[in-house]
Parts: C-alpha cells; structure tokens; sequence
DNA sequence: AGGTTAACGATAATCGATTTTTTTGATTTA
DNA sequence: TAAATCAAAAAAATCGATTATCGTTAACCT
C-alpha cells in the first residue's frame, strides 16, 4: 500500500470493516473494548436499528462505569454507528430503505472515480497488489462454494480486499475513511439478509469483467463496470424491503 | 430541502462549517459547548495542527470536568478534527499538502458526481432553490467587494450555500455529511492564507459559468467546470507550502 | 372535558477522586 | 558511548456519587 499510515493507532471509525472479529484486535483500554464490542453488536445486529442505547444497562452489561460507556458511544459516533443527541442519549442507527440507497450512492461516487484514477495512473505496484488480491478472492470464491458457513467471513475480506485494491493507486486517506464507513453500514444491511448464502448474481463473473478492464486499462469500462457491480448488490438487499 | 431531518438535532459531525460562530448555536449542554468551542479553534488554527490536547489543560481552561473534556473530545473524532490515540491521548489533526490534495480530490468525486445526478434528475423545486442560492451570491460578491471585512464571512455562507442548491436534487445523507466533513476541514485550510482577501483568481466567472451550465442542463460541462473550480482553489492555497 | 401545573421516577450529564499507564530523566551497567 | 534500569512525575483512564433534565402521570382548576 503506498498509503500514509492512515493512523493505525489511531481509534474512531474502522478502517477493517470485515474483519470485525479478528484476533489480533487487542483492545488497549477499557473504552475501546467496550466500543469493539458495541461495534459488533450493532452490525450485527445484536442491537437492533434505532433502539436507544441507555447508559445504565451497558454499564452493568460490560461492568465498567457510566463514563466509560459514554465515551465509547462517543467514538462510535465518528462512524455513524451510533447517533447521540443531546439530553436524550445514545441511539442505534436507523435503517432505512432511503438510507441504503443513500450508501450505495455515496459508495458508488468515490469508489468509481477512485478507480477511474487508478487504472489510467496506477504502476506495476498497483497493479501486481490488484493481481494478488484477485487471485486470492477466486481462491477463496472456490474454497466458499465447498462449504460456505466456514469460509463467507474469509470471503468478505478477500472480497474488500480486492476492491481496495482496485482502488489502491490513488485514493486519499479521505477517500480511504469514507469508504470504510460506508462499509460497515452496508454490511449491516447485508447481515440483514441472514442467509450467508453466497449471492445467486454471478458476482464471481463481474469481477472477473472488472479485473479484466482494469489491467487492460480500460478506465471508463472499468468504472462502469464497477458502478453496475456495486448496483446489483443493493437489489438484492431490496427485495427483503426494509421498511419506512 | 428535499432532504431527510439528517439529524438536525443530532451532536457529532458539523453540518454547519461556515457559520461557526453564529448566535444560535445555543449548547445544551456542557459537552456540546466545549465541542463547539474547541471545533471553533482549531479550525481558526488557535490550536495549531498536531499539536496535543492535554485534558488538564483543557479542563483548567473550560472550567469543567476531565470526563466532560473527553467526551467532548471523543465526539470531535467525528469530523476529524480530532485524533485519538490509545492511552496517549487526543491531538488536533495535522495539516499537510498531501492531506489537502486528498480532501480536494474526495471533495471532487463526491461533488462532481452529485452534481451530475441533479442537473440530470433535479425539478423545478431544485431549479428555483439554484436561482436563489445563485442571486443571493452574487448579491455577496457585491457586498464584499464593496467591504471585505466585514462581509467574508456572510460570503462564505451564500458560496457553501450556492455548492450545496447545485448538488441539492440528487444527494444523498451520506454525501452531505461527507461533504460537510471536508468542507470544514477545508476551511481550515482557506484560513491558513491567512488574509481574507477575495480570491483573485475569479470566481465569479467560475460561478456564472457553473451555474448556466446547470440551468442548460448540461450535466458533463456542469460536473467539468465544478472540477476546474474545485480544484483551482487548491492551488491559491498550496502557494503558502505547507510543510512536513 | 380540556387543559395546566406539580410531582416523581428514569435517565442523562457532570464532577472530583483514584487507579493505571506512559514519559522523563537520572543512574547504572555492559 | 550506548543500552538498560528504575524511580518519580505527568497524563490518561476509570470509577462512584451527585446533580440536572426529561417524560409521564396524577392532581388540579376553570
């Protein structure tokens, strides 16, 4: 990655969407446990959308103090997982029909000129990661067609690494951050759609066509490409019609 | 504003970068004040950029608790104004040139996408909100030639208000609030030139241009001449060479 | 009955003190 | 000299208790 550190250390939005429950995720504070552990439990729905989040209960649920838990909902609040107002708490973030569309929008914005930049810019680093990361996801499409309940989170990150990768020549920081957030709320909507079956779409074959026309440096196809990728993903979520 | 609430009422990111210090930014509560208040000087630079934010000190200067500072800080990671490092603290976000080419090609992918999809899909509520952003800055441009001191600020409103009517049809939540993000940090950056002059480049032409494009409905000269715009401002401030 | 106020329980906000952790600087050791 | 050690000092993290605010219900008045 030829990006700046993009802080690692530093704590606030996750920038490792999938991997959520890695192991090496060490938590050096209370606060940042508790925030992990809210994390989780509110992409994955554990906590459900909109409920409120009382500071009385998570304070006996987690055994640390009132002060703790606020701070830790605070942090969450960076990547919308959480809306605070004041006098009144800490709530889930909604969800919405209106709000995944939203999402998609946004994502379908930064990434596709991202990638749009990167194939017309991107040199043979970009290129031999974009390599890499493609051919470790049609490993991993395989291995998941085998048995789908162990693999799908191994999946998903090789998943994510391949579009970061795609987009990986000349994206910002800014560019970076964003996208994670709108991850995370994406997989949230995803984990809606409990199932883990592996989408019936022909995802493998798209990344396939998107692979292609990045190395053949074909920006315009490439974005396209990538934007109806991207499109097609949001339907299937659809059809389980969120309300609102 | 076809848009959502979007939380008006919600603490966290600012929605509002131009108009810092207006009068009815009544806080509600402690926290929400020294957030306001410390958002306010490190985007005037009061703070300077990378430089740390010791509760002690803050808590002697504000008059309020150590846990009050923090939550308060916490809530400042939202928009990035704010770092946080485990156990070692809170530092005011670093400025350097790559940063600020990174928000500006963010803030152009964002917008110029946005901006598209209004000139395409946006109605007649969209056309007459753009016409009275659009005479209302122009309106501006008068004033502030005629006194620059003490009419900049109220520009900056009428110039953010005018970017936001052009993307205001198609949007979405997610795009705004992102947008919001790098605007203000934007801002930090116009500040940093310190004098308040106008531009001399002319932005007024710009503006014209962008606008009748819109109203023609040109959507790729539109989203083009958005660009050139966006990212010549860049240039008035990457004069002063921002180090590191 | 309709609306206003009063009181109360629930919850958020805030504080001051205490406990950990990191940083610093001097001292020792290889 | 450079690395390692260790003991304050500084700062962050955490807690438990207190105070302020909100929402709801009950009493009250015309």
């Amino acid at each position: 990655m030829n990006q700046s550190a993009l802080g690692k250390e530093l704590i606030g939005i996750d920038l490792f969407a999938a991997d959520l429950a890695s192991p090496e995720r060490k938590s050096r504070s209370l606060i940042e446990s508790v925030m992990h552990r809210l994390r989780i439990e509110i992409v994955q729905g554990v906590l459900s959308a909109g409920s409120r989040l009382l500071i009385d209960d998570l304070q006996r649920r987690f055994d640390v103090s009132g002060g703790t838990v606020r701070e830790a909902l605070s942090l969450l609040v960076s990547d919308g997982l959480v809306h605070a107002k004041t006098q009144r708490g800490f709530f889930v973030a909604p969800m919405s029909l209106q709000d995944l569309e939203g999402l998609t929008r946004t994502r379908v914005a930064l990434e596709c000129e991202s990638v749009r930049e990167s194939v017309k810019c991107g040199g043979s680093e970009w290129e031999s990661n974009l390599v890499a990361a493609y051919s470790e996801l049609i490993r991993s499409d395989e291995r998941v067609m085998r048995n789908p309940d162990d693999e799908f989170d191994r999946w998903e990150i090789a998943n994510r690494n391949f579009h970061r990768s795609l987009i990986g020549a000349c994206s910002s920081d800014w560019t970076y951050r964003f996208l994670a957030v709108l991850n995370i709320h994406l997989e949230r909507y995803r984990r809606l759609t409990s199932t883990r079956t592996l989408p019936e779409r022909n995802v493998h074959a798209e990344h396939e066509l998107i692979f292609q026309s990045a190395l053949a440096r074909d920006a315009e196809q490439c974005s396209l490409l990538l934007r109806q990728h991207i499109e097609s993903s949001v339907s299937v979520v659809r059809q389980f019609a969120l309300l609102r």
